[in-house]
RNA sequence: GGGCCGUUAACUCAGGAGGUAGAGUAUCUGCCUUUUAAGCAGAGAGUCGCCGGUUCGAAUCCAGCACGGCCCA
């Protein structure tokens, strides 16, 4: 207690007299019956005269964020779930011995006041309050007022604190959820059935990463965290689910970034009967929906400062054409592997044993064509070799039926016409195993009971994943994926609380 | 993994030619019944991230470490 800073010492000494004062510092059983937003609501159009004549009473409950203390009387801004509304306690009107406490109220207490709503000479809506209780009694200050919590790091960790204060984080997260809520609408109204597949997985499948590595006690057996849903969606369509999507987390064991959180959320669905082509289509139309309910219905943003087009249809190139057209790749790069060689080097690119032409190409393209790829644009026609649960291209067999999405520089989705010939799946599971022998340490793993499900027959389909976090940044204008996930992973303080 | 930057009061930040620290907010006391970054008067509050080194003396200079940020791989 001794390391303790003066205010919370003050706090605590506070809080002992009220409770000597018989005075609970958290109580409970206190309803609250209106909410802030619908008192600004219903009486933003209200004139002073209106709501003398009115006099209504009202409950609203919330976090005290400033205080004006006068003599006899004192104005709080109060803030809930959603606004924030300006309270004034007079001391006539509130009687003893409930303005003594009022008058030791702090800056971060949870109250509950009831009384009716007035205008103030400045014309701001304010509840004259009859009836006051304290809720919740703040031991620890709150940040300064007019810059609010700053410091990156406190943000993080103690998000609590930066919902408390900032606005616009709030916000942020109230984006999230109404663009996972408009994602799910979409899905359900197309008859797409939402389903949980497992988190944790014998198999680490469905993507080129590395996994979380976890041990299952009683069952004595390793575990991992998934890296994609993908494998077991897939089963869901042998099982006879014809179009089904799953929102959650997938986990990778990787970098962090400003585009990287170990965990992360996807949508991932699938669709029988549908081609990668027709999910280009389906992608344009969620993305619509998104802007009608989440973008005020506009049809472009500002992202860090470029304009984003949403309007369908959106540009269209293949892998290659992307290369040489956007990338300024030299013709002899995308057709022999020597060419590709060079290229790399030139770019500084590092080139790993086991990596073949196509892994070059997709290395190239991240370094010169992602970064430019700023308006919606599909590529499609992605090499064989980098997409092991892909259907081959019919005509051009070193080449799949998948195309990823870039906005703002950045891979938003990846789509593809499933490979469901399991004798073809059983070859590329191959592929992979001589590539991970060779040292490639994210190639994929053999999954046999996969396959067993690729011989009872899925049908002709096409799936997609969207990654959620980067679809949040781009619609609230966040320049890093730890500003749309409420407690991005960090390293452990080493400080005492 | 590499480079650059940051870490000073609870918060936002100054200071930094080496001589043990400042402001505003917040807190405490007093005055104040329409304020809103309320005001006025006064007060308290910091092992300057940690650990070493140089020095008579280090928040300041140097090395290492921790945490964080940005960029690169």
């Amino acid at each position: 207690m001794e390391d303790l800073n003066i205010v919370v010492r003050e706090r605590l000494e506070k809080a002992a007299e009220l409770e000597r004062q018989d005075v609970a510092l958290y109580p409970n059983g206190y309803e609250v019956a209106d909410r802030i937003k619908y008192l600004l609501a219903n009486s933003a159009a209200k004139k002073a005269e209106e709501l003398e004549a009115d006099q209504t009473a009202y409950t609203i409950a919330g976090r005290v964020l400033s205080v004006r203390s006068f003599g006899k009387s004192i104005f709080m801004h109060i803030v809930d779930s959603d606004a924030k509304i300006q309270i004034y306690v007079q001391k006539n009107l509130l009687g003893e011995p409930s303005y003594s406490l009022a008058r030791r109220i702090d800056i971060g207490d949870i109250i509950r006041v009831g009384g009716s709503l007035f205008r103030t000479k400045t014309d701001e809506l304010t509840l004259a309050v009859k009836d006051f209780v304290l809720l919740t009694k703040n031991l620890r200050p709150l940040p300064e007022k007019f810059h609010g919590l700053k410091d990156i790091e406190l943000r993080y960790r103690q998000r609590y604190v930066d919902l408390m204060v900032n606005e616009q984080v709030r916000e942020t997260f109230r984006k999230r959820a109404r663009i996972i809520s408009s994602i799910r609408g979409f899905f359900t109204e197309r008859d797409f059935l939402e389903v949980e597949t497992p988190m944790m997985h014998a198999i680490a499948g469905g993507a080129a990463a590395k996994p979380f590595k976890t041990h299952h006690n009683a069952l004595d057996m390793d575990l991992y965290l998934r890296i994609a849903p993908e494998l077991y969606l897939k089963r869901l369509l042998v099982g006879g689910f014809e179009r089904v999507f799953e929102v959650n987390r997938n986990f990778r064991n990787e970098g962090v970034s400003t585009k990287h959180n170990p965990e992360f959320t996807m949508v991932e669905f699938y669709q029988a009967y549908a081609t990668y082509r027709d999910l280009m289509g389906l992608t344009e139309e969620l993305f619509a929906q998104l802007c009608r309910e989440v973008n005020e219905g506009k049809t472009s943003l500002e992202y860090q400062g470029d304009v984003i087009d949403f309007c369908a249809p959106w540009a269209r190139y293949t892998f290659l054409e992307a290369l040489t057209t956007i990338g300024d790749v030299p013709q002899e790069a995308v057709e022999s592997l020597e060419g590709a060689v060079h290229c790399a080097r030139s770019l500084g690119i590092g080139i790993e044993r086991f990596e073949g032409h196509g892994k070059l190409l997709t290395k190239i393209f991240d370094l010169v064509v992602e970064p430019r790829l700023v308006q919606p644009t599909f590529i499609y026609q992605y090499p064989l070799e980098v997409s092991p649960l892909s259907r081959k291209t019919q005509g051009a067999p070193e080449f799949v039926d998948r195309f990823e999405l870039f906005i703002a520089g950045r891979e938003m989705a990846n789509a593809f016409s499933e490979l469901n010939d399991p004798r073809d799946q059983r070859e590329r599971f191959e592929l992979q195993l001589a590539a991970f022998q060779a040292g490639d340490e994210e190639a994929h793993q053999m999954d046999d009971d996969y396959i067993r499900a690729l011989e009872y027959g899925m049908p002709p389909a096409a799936g997609e994943g969207i990654g959620i976090d980067r679809l949040v940044m781009l619609f609230t204008d966040s320049p890093s994926i730890r500003d749309v996930i409420l407690f991005p992973q960090m390293r452990p303080e080493k400080k005492g609380l």
